[in-house]
DNA sequence: GAAATTTACGAAATCGGTTTCGTGTTGACA
DNA sequence: TGTCAACACGAAACCGATTTCGTAAATTTC
């Protein structure tokens, strides 16, 4: 291993002190012209960069910044990372990734070996299984430390921080208030179990549009995919109604969607409308191009940055936790009929 | 903020030295029964957590891995990141993720932020725009520092440094053996410009093949595509000839592909057989499927970050760069006639 | 020319741990 | 009873920076 050079080296080299260094290094006026000149050139020469843990340890702060998802193999969340990535670096700040994998095991360890100085602030979006057994104790232990915390997308409210989620309520009303709108008599909807609150939320939205338009809800028509289990079964289950719509709450379920469709010998837009959630490739590039709600990750990702930033730098301010709704558009393609 | 416990602040407060508290903490046997229980509960009843910043500075290791790479909504990124992940993972490490977005700049400076210190080794995969430049000096420094690096995917020869590549070559012979197998006889490809080196070679398996088996090879049937262009205008001139058989290197052109031949009304896979590359998402979505050639990402990333680790952990080995090479599949699907 | 100020630098503390080495107290043994 | 080892713990150095404070020497001021 090649000798690192460090402000000790220097001094050494120099003759000099290594306070003398550091206040050279950083152009002070308290070091004389000559002195700075032959300690910057040596530093120069020599490629010195100054140790950031050693740095990091003296201010109390990484400039890091936790992230953690479910998972990543999904367009949603790549956006979502990109838009925490670009934000974080213009204001001096890096990324740290780490995966849940959906599993609460592994949440709870990452989030406790994060939180032992290595990051400032956490941005985190909770894994379903969390989800499911409401055990959120190592999340409200995190707000306990004082560690600057967002949540995103899926979030529940026992956890005192700032969340930014888009308006699932909102984007289920719209689709399906859309669905209804084209003429749809008979709407189903491919959802998540009720634990995954955006699935939920979703719904909600789904079931409002639905009694608005004097139509009424069928159970029947809500499937709730086992991710465990085959989903294309699962689904195949709503076509043995009757349906001329479908709201799906995310794309791959909306591609399954139309898959079967087509294998039933249904065309697509005509005898049966399909809409999904997240506005992926998959959305764009299957044939026909599926009609989405535009979730807007990139937007999502730099608020939350920018709030846990904000939270970070100013920790002094009062708390008083922040939720920020992102509103999401439909984006119509050729999976529904035009509204004319 | 709530004051963060140190072993300061425990030894102060049970009337002992730091060095008592911190022997007691890690078990030694030199600290008599009665200290440690009493250390030890009480470190335990208001949940110390060692510094990690300052065990960084002493032991001089971060137990982080940077990753660099250019862009991330990509299946084969997405991928690749699980692996790194979850190999690093089980080693203790954590993986710090940036960005080059293809950008030669932005990748120098990500480069020299995590190279003082705060990674032990990193893994990268070379924006575009540097392949273009050929201007490499910024990882030849890296090396020179003997900051253990390891290149995936797209690699360059002048970086002494471990690599990991899929056999870009053999892929795309594989592939454009089987369009000739099932009967192909003008076959054109769409690629990236000849600075991507993954695309040069896979052209060089395409030509391959294409020599192999008499079939004249034509310069008009190989597409180009510059991304800050429109991807469909470059592709739509491939169909003035008279193609029946297209290898594509990665799944948007893929997909692309198959748009315009559905809207020039030929039947897929009758009328043209079209194989992609990294299996996506949208690959196994679309309809119909696309044949592809299947990456591996989640394969790459472990073996990377397996070298990677190697490196970091045995400094002292003679230094002899390794090149691993991971071969790909083509997996069939429905876009390419059945061999029979 | 003595006092005051400025200049230019160094010593030492600090961040939060680990680790080496030293030392006072015990107990065992001859 | 003197010697020596074992035991239990503390002092201090160290990792690589920053920063406060102190102080010789040079310069200015009256």
């Amino acid at each position: 291993m090649k000798q690192k050079i460090t402000i000790k080296t220097i001094a050494r080299e120099l003759g000099v002190s290594t306070s003398t260094v550091s206040k050279a290094l950083k152009d002070s006026h308290e070091i004389g012209k000559e002195t700075k000149d032959k300690i910057q050139s040596f530093a120069n020469h020599y490629n010195y960069k100054p140790n950031s843990l050693a740095l990091q340890l003296r201010n109390q702060k990484t400039k890091v910044i936790g992230v953690i998802l479910p998972k990543i193999v999904h367009h949603f969340f790549s956006t979502v990372i990109m838009g925490i990535e670009s934000y974080a670096n213009e204001k001096g700040y890096h990324i740290m990734v780490c995966f849940s994998n959906e599993d609460y095991q592994k949440e709870v360890e990452t989030l406790r070996v994060l939180s032992n100085g290595s990051v400032d602030g956490l941005i985190v979006s909770i894994a379903n299984e969390t989800l499911e057994n409401k055990d959120f104790s190592h999340f409200i232990d995190l707000v306990e430390e004082d560690i600057p915390l967002v949540l995103f997308d899926r979030v529940v409210d026992d956890i005192l921080c700032d969340k930014i989620v888009v308006d699932d309520v909102g984007a289920g009303y719209k689709a399906t208030k859309y669905l209804v709108d084209i003429g749809c008599k008979k709407i189903g909807m491919i959802t998540t179990p009720d634990h995954v609150s955006v699935g939920a939320l979703r719904r909600l939205g789904y079931e409002k549009a639905l009694i608005e338009s004097y139509v009424k809800t069928d159970k029947n028509l809500i499937i709730k995919i086992d991710e465990k289990q085959d989903i294309k079964k699962q689904i195949e289950q709503l076509f043995e109604q009757n349906i001329d719509g479908v709201f799906a709450v995310n794309e791959i379920y909306a591609a399954n969607t139309m898959r079967i469709a087509k294998e039933k010998g249904l065309n697509i837009p005509n005898d049966i409308s399909i809409i999904g959630f997240t506005d992926g490739l998959i959305s764009e590039y299957s044939s026909p191009s599926i009609t989405t709600i535009a979730q807007h990750g990139f937007t999502m990702g730099r608020h939350a940055v920018e709030l846990l930033i904000e939270r970070i730098e100013n920790e002094t301010e009062v708390f008083n936790p922040k939720k920020i709704v992102i509103s999401s558009d439909l984006k119509l393609r050729e999976s529904t009929k035009p509204s004319s």
